[in-house]
DNA sequence: ACAGGGTGTGTTAACGCTCACAGTCTTCCC
DNA sequence: GGGAAGACTGTGAGCGTTAACACACCCTGT
């Protein structure tokens, strides 16, 4: 009786030893290394599929010092924008056959997002995401590792890093410019937590569109994104009826909770009052009425930054910041129309 | 002059020589060994500490053969479900020390579950929770190498895993009780696509509280969760308002559509027909009007099924499969009433 | 004084792979 | 026909960690 089978995956070895060559041809065959005969690779090849070998990446990444794994780091992925992001971020990854990690904060301040990278490069990842829409997360960008490749997405302009986003400010400034060309005196404006980046963004657009075009500028209305601040904002508006025709509102799902206060107060959309939602959500077509939009392309923004970190990645030595905007889109629906 | 500096991240030997031990004190003290003398242990922190030291977790999981990684199999997660279990199994992995590794798929069939799975275990993962919703996918699961531990979420009782779901039978049965019990005639379906268990639940829950109660089954009436879907369905229930007064609608997004629809024909909303939901989505409380709906709970079902599967994993050996239910909660809102 | 059992530490050998180098066997040219 | 260039393959070392063992040391009890 020899010693128990000891079932365990098989390694190169097995796999040397049943074609009848080194560990070293193995390797050769598997990193489609040119100089191997075709007859031999045929051999090789034919003894990994009869052992069912699959090569051990973790003791790959030891040598290599590359784990093909890109961390990520988001804020609250429960929401449209970032899901969206992050799925973009996620398939082309695949597609360029890198795995992602995920590091998803409930809250994104500094210290939070320092961690996050802190514990992404701890485990070897070879670049990193890093979603940070607020001014807070993009200042935590400032202490990435030294030669950590790392992109921003909704980054801002701060710190060494390459930043891909979309143009806020064109988005704002489209849906503005929609409603003055529809003849309203001017055009209110719900807007996001101070300390997003993106609604700052959208904020300046709105505010330079106004200006440009030389109509007045009203205090803007603070709301968090969510649909209830959305929601008390309309509840406000609805008392101003008099000078309020239009409103442009920093996105969807608070532009649903002013759709929902002004139903309530009997105020109606867009006779009365012209909206403008900010994102386009899946949902905001079938508002009431429909919204009209600024559609971002979440899935661009994603591709566009894998592309920009695996330049990064694969040129090894320390690159120049690069700076990608991806364009927003303007999507008509029903809830504007000329003022009276 | 000696050799160039070189500036290469300390490695455990580097510390070593700084405290003046062996690396496999280092070792000791960074496992949290017992038998390391307190003075030895605070030399070897601070020897830490100095060289700004890291483990290298890559080195680590090659000879422990746990990469501390899990895998989540996910479909597309820029819907609000699959974002939200995502979220809570991220969250709850973070926390007992596990990173998280995602592939979510565009499209998820058998072969798609089961080349991701494929893909994660050649990452080393120690465990994979497939967020299988499908039934295809959940077919998949009966391709997971043996002894890789894994958790289904929504995943039917397919194959040898444990399963943690939301019991969408009982989700559905209290929908349909509520406008029973409101007095109405019989309820409506607007179900999700034909392939999704979660789909299938909620017909099944909403045919058993029909026929319990001794009420008429009327046909379902086929959506696919998108807005549109409900809106095309709710037009046609628009043009049977003699005979419908009910209808519960298999997801918000769904619901949300019906409501569009009906707002267009002049069908008031619970006046005349009353409408329940399923998922509890942010926006739902501020549709017009706001929907009743049934809640689940993403994030518990995320914790619980990490909890499946690290003491699977802890265990080491074969576990049996466990079954979880998390129980769904009805949310009264505005879009019910009594039957006329 | 000496066996016995902790406690603390160092030494050596894996883990499974790739890299650098050293071979061997062709082929081709003068 | 000899030598050089190229194609193909094997050998050994090393990546940074943990596991297994060996060893020195101290305390206890007889």
């Amino acid at each position: 009786m020899g010693p128990s089978p000891e079932r365990r995956p098989p390694v190169m070895a097995d796999v040397a030893k049943v074609a009848g060559v080194s560990h070293q041809t193995v390797s050769r065959v598997l990193n489609d290394h040119p100089n191997v005969r075709a007859e031999t690779r045929t051999r090789v090849l034919r003894a990994i599929d009869q052992l069912g070998y699959r090569r051990n990446l973790v003791a790959r990444a030891l040598v290599t010092k590359h784990s093909r794994t890109l961390g990520v780091v988001s804020f609250d992925t429960t929401l449209y924008g970032p899901a969206s992001t992050v799925y973009g971020i996620e398939q082309a990854a695949r597609e360029a056959g890198y795995f992602v990690s995920i590091v998803s904060l409930r809250t994104i301040d500094r210290a939070g997002v320092h961690d996050a990278i802190d514990y992404l490069t701890d485990q070897g990842v070879d670049g990193i995401v890093v979603v940070a829409p607020q001014r807070s997360a993009a200042q935590a960008l400032e202490d990435m590792p030294t030669g950590m490749p790392a992109v921003a997405v909704e980054g801002g302009q701060a710190g060494e890093v390459s930043v891909v986003s979309v143009d806020q400010v064109e988005g704002a400034a489209l849906a503005t410019r929609h409603l003055l060309d529809l003849g309203h005196e001017t055009v209110w404006h719900i807007s996001g937590p101070a300390d997003w980046l993106e609604a700052e963004g959208r904020v300046q657009g709105w505010r330079e569109a106004l200006t440009a075009a030389g109509h007045r500028v009203p205090d803007v209305l603070a709301g968090d994104w969510s649909p209830r601040s959305g929601y008390r904002a309309g509840k406000r508006l609805a008392e101003m009826t008099s000078e309020v025709t239009a409103v442009f509102v920093a996105n969807d799902q608070m532009a649903l909770g002013v759709l929902r206060a002004f139903a309530e107060e009997g105020v109606r959309v867009p006779e009365q009052i012209s909206i403008v939602g900010f994102d386009d959500i899946p949902e905001s077509e079938f508002f009431s009425p429909p919204l009209t939009t600024i559609r971002q392309d979440f899935g661009a923004v994603g591709r566009r930054s894998i592309d920009v970190l695996l330049r990064q990645i694969e040129a090894e030595g320390p690159c120049e910041r690069e700076r990608h905007v991806v364009p927003p889109r303007f999507v008509a629906r029903a809830s504007t129309a000329h003022a009276r």
